[in-house]
RNA sequence: GAGACGUUAGCUCAGUGGUAGAGCAAUUCCCUUUUAAGGAAUGGGUCCAGGGUUCAAGUCCCUGACGUCUCACCA
């Protein structure tokens, strides 16, 4: 990025300036503040009254933030200080400063809009109306030697500011200065992260935390990024889910588990997409795929209760039981496909052929079933809804449906045509695990690299004993999305994967 | 991976093949209750990069980089 050399070494000359003046930015240590802004103006009343009668002679109150907004008249000047969450007006007179401290006014007129600020005062109502704090002493906490795109802004309104998501994303401190959506969206990401917590901590489930590096990264279908090991000079895979340690831990006998953390992916970017996202797992003992339907209802009806206070949000209402449907009950009735015609791959194509889908790529039942739901049926689960009963080939950790041949007992949970949770009744059968690792391993010989690898140590876990369990997984990331009504990864995610920027300063980088 | 669109001052954006523009921000000055403060003046550009067409390119053509959107793939 290119930068204006000239304001960078203005500023760098006020700040040399402010040295010699005793109000080095960079050399306070710490500054008491008294309240936060906010606090400050719903209990102006108050605290005006307070500090009314120490007006003459000493300080009453003290606070800091950044200079948002500077308006300078002469010997006084009105200013902005944000602390993020509020701002408020200042009002500074040159006579009316401090006498101890005769240069502060020379120090004052060195502050620039971006700097930070420390500022002690009483309350007062400007002629307008406005809730100010009327400065005595002021002490610059740093500079800002770069020209922040901080807009105009008037009853919450702005004007200018910071708009290209390029430059939002990438630096996305700016963005947090200048848009309060930012901010928004960051405080709003953390409360949910912390109901999820809340939520599982007070119905007993422990919180672990499981290895990223893996020999063999399993759990899901996609592909690892590798890196290599120094001290033990072999190569080792970034996690792609979290889900096989969680249930080494069940066969631990720890019988409730959860775990929120990062998981990588070698795949693109896109609005739902991003190579590292946050994935919540939870493993229960003994539960079935029906205690895991009521934990989702549960766990969002919490959440948006607790976050939000409201159950209903974006014109769904969390409040209420989600619907279930059967997979391919659903499929029949959106597609007209019958489950018979998904008996066999050669109808299930002749089917997919008739409704006017691609056939070439698909070479198992599984496949073909899922490519249905995801066409025909998902638009349509606007309301909160269950999926149940997935094909076995796509299901490799899910157990099997003893009613159904070819199904396993797993779900999925849609909202707003989206997926936002993938559950199931966990395979404990460790015959029946290693069969299907090993027809994982014979899709991988055929050419899907994003097949399950064979995982031995977990099999070995199995054979220990594992208790019927239920687990489910969820999207963090899209969770906050849907919560939200966000309708990008990247405006939750706090730095979405981006590029290398390529900088005419330093070209070779 | 494919297509469409975009990239011009610190920020937000105009710009019709013919001298590079505006508002805000910045600098200097005036102004002791303003609030998108106001007034006067000033400075600020690798028009994303590299080629090409042309007497002349920010503008037209080609290639590339980065981004946005849509589609594809996956979760």
């Amino acid at each position: 990025m290119s930068e204006d050399r000239s304001i960078r070494e203005i500023r760098l000359e006020k700040l040399q300036q402010l040295r010699d003046l005793g109000f080095d930015p960079y050399a306070t240590e710490k500054f008491k503040i008294d309240h936060s802004v906010k606090h400050l103006l719903n209990e102006f009343d108050q605290l005006a009254n307070l500090s009314e009668s120490a007006k003459e002679d000493k300080p009453t109150l003290s606070i800091a933030g950044r200079v948002v907004a500077l308006r300078e008249m002469g010997k006084a000047a009105f200013a902005h200080l944000s602390d993020g969450e509020d701002r408020i007006q200042l009002y500074i007179r040159k006579n009316d400063l401090d006498e101890w401290n005769e240069n502060a006014w020379a120090a004052f007129k060195l502050v620039d809009i971006g700097d930070h600020l420390g500022v002690t005062g009483h309350l007062f109502t400007t002629k307008t109306g406005e809730k100010s704090l009327y400065v005595h002493t002021l002490t610059p906490l740093s500079k800002a030697l770069h020209n922040l795109p901080l807009g105009k802004e008037k009853d919450g309104e702005q004007w200018y500011g910071l708009t290209d998501v390029d430059q939002r994303y990438r630096h996305r401190h700016l963005d947090l200065i200048c848009n309060h959506e930012a901010r928004e969206q960051l405080l709003n990401r953390s409360r949910i992260v912390s109901e999820v917590r809340r939520f599982f901590d007070h119905r007993g489930y422990l919180e672990v935390e499981t290895p990223l590096l893996q020999l063999e990264a399993g759990g899901a279908a996609a592909r690892p990024f590798l890196t290599h090991y120094n001290a033990y000079d072999i190569q080792v895979k970034l996690r792609i889910s979290l889900e096989l340690y969680l249930k080494r831990i069940i066969c631990g006998d720890v019988p409730k588990v959860y775990e929120i953390g990062r998981v990588f992916r070698n795949e693109g970017v896109s609005n739902r997409h991003n190579p590292e996202f946050t994935l919540l797992e939870w493993y229960e003992a003994y539960a079935n795929l029906e205690d895991m339907m009521e934990c989702v209802e549960d766990l969002f009806r919490h959440v948006a209760n607790k976050v939000f206070g409201d159950a209903h949000l974006h014109g769904i209402d969390f409040g209420k039981p989600w619907h279930r449907v059967d997979l391919m009950t659903a499929i029949q009735e959106r597609s007209g496909i019958a489950p018979e015609e998904l008996s066999t791959l050669e109808s299930a194509k002749a089917a997919m052929k008739r409704v006017g889908l691609p056939t070439e790529k698909e070479n198992n039942l599984g496949g073909i079933i899922e490519k249905l739901l995801e066409h025909f049926v998902e638009p349509h689960l606007q309301e909160p809804t269950f999926i149940v009963g997935y094909p076995i080939e796509t299901s490799p950790l899910a157990k099997k449906d003893p009613n159904r041949p070819g199904f396993t007992r797993r779900f999925e949970g849609y909202v707003l045509g989206r997926e936002v949770c993938n559950a199931f009744s966990e395979i404990n059968d460790p015959i029946d695990q290693r069969e299907r690792f090993e027809q994982q391993m014979g899709e991988h010989d055929k050419g899907d690299d994003e097949a399950h690898p064979m995982d031995e140590q977990f099999i070995y876990a199995l054979e220990s004993g594992m208790p019927p369990t239920g687990g489910c997984g969820i999207g963090i990331d899209r969770l906050v999305m849907l919560l939200t009504g966000a309708e990008h990864l990247r405006e939750i995610l706090l730095f979405p994967m981006m590029r290398p920027e390529l900088t005419h300063d330093n070209p070779e980088d």
